[in-house]
DNA sequence: TTTTACCTCGACTTGCTGTTAAATTTTGAA
DNA sequence: TTCAAAATTTAACAGCAAGTCGAGGTAAAA
């Protein structure tokens, strides 16, 4: 039950403990089904079957709490992405896997992403703001990156990246308020319809 | 003063007391800068300078606040944005419009939009829930009926009117989450150059 | 003038919030 | 078995939130 390493006295921490991915998972799911303000400390410990007071062994406070999942989810989010499009060949097909890597790490950690995607709350403290900013934008560069080569490859139209980058994280990140996991279509699956209609657009 | 008309007896609450729309739009700042559960009554009363009972006679109590501002927000986007496509010709046109008034909407009316859009809180009675539910819908289907017309006749490919409706209206509300209106681009200019992309494509 | 309807307020209640201190149990190594 | 560290709990606290109450004021209608 108990996944911390003390093999050599350093790297402590690199296995988060059990008990904290717990309370950080069951937090997230009430956070993004409730919304930050609205679920009390007292939610998060019954939820996880401990005292109010245990979380607080844990987290110095409910805002680390949020910040914890927000900080953690914007950084797996950009590494799982980078991993999935590092072996694609044209951009084209990278564009692509990158919108579909981003639904599917979307649907596969659904109360964390959705917990991050609304946003709720904010961080407090500039460490924690740098943290999320720093993944923020380097996964938004990874995206300008294959549309500013796809366009001196001459694979794409030479539009603005800015734009176009941010366009495509609107309709990923939108999902994060609407899409249901219960519904008949996978996220990824929508993932691929933006992605078509992006690259060939509406006009006949 | 004041705009109550009691011409008749009748129709006494045809103009919104001034008031309530005071009260309305500090409370819709408020909300969209630091969010619905983190305003407090008093902080809106304290903004308008009314005491906070003085809030409950005019207001039944903070949910109604926010239901009034999502409620009529909803309503004004989607009818100033049918007025503005009306007297368009093709869908291709009516397609940049409907985009480009949507952000005009939201631009002018930043701070009630914003609250809208960042959908903090809920509206907690079904009757209003309803009301929302029925302009949103009302708006999207404005948008799917653009595209499909334009399909029909020959302006637009065979894409998936849900989908790419869906797809344009992300773009347009993801705006509420960072926008900002002292930026050296309108958001205007934002929505032109989305709809430049969707009607033209990615790949050259 | 009297009445009516509206507008405004300060003081209050009630309930829940995040947070802490102290005490107790459990764990795991020596 | 011993014993310190980690995990957990019980019981409280102080603060602030939403919402209420009763009353005072005002302007215009009757």
């Amino acid at each position: 039950m108990e996944a911390t390493r003390k093999d050599k006295g350093m790297q402590v921490q690199v296995e988060v403990k059990e008990r904290e991915k717990e309370i950080l998972a069951v937090a997230a799911q009430l956070f993004a089904q409730e919304g930050f303000e609205t679920v009390a400390v007292r939610n998060i410990a019954e939820a996880v079957g401990l005292s109010k007071a245990t979380l607080y062994h844990y987290f110095k406070d409910k805002d680390e709490i949020y910040a914890r999942i927000v900080i953690d989810t914007m950084e797996k989010i950009c590494l799982y992405v980078e991993g999935r499009v590092a072996g694609a060949g044209s951009n084209r097909e990278r564009l692509v896997i990158f919108m579909e890597a981003n639904a599917t790490f979307f649907e596969e950690n659904i109360w964390t992403a959705t917990a991050l995607l609304l946003g709720l709350g904010g961080l407090n403290q500039p460490h924690q703001r740098e943290k999320v900013a720093y993944w923020r934008d380097r996964h938004e560069q990874n995206l300008r990156k294959i549309i500013r080569d796809g366009i001196a490859a001459g694979e794409f139209r030479p539009v603005n990246p800015a734009v176009a980058g941010r366009a495509i994280l609107s309709t990923l990140n939108w999902m994060g308020r609407w899409y249901k996991p219960d519904g008949p279509t996978r996220a990824h699956e929508f993932a691929l319809e933006y992605a078509d209609l992006f690259l060939g657009g509406l006009v006949a």
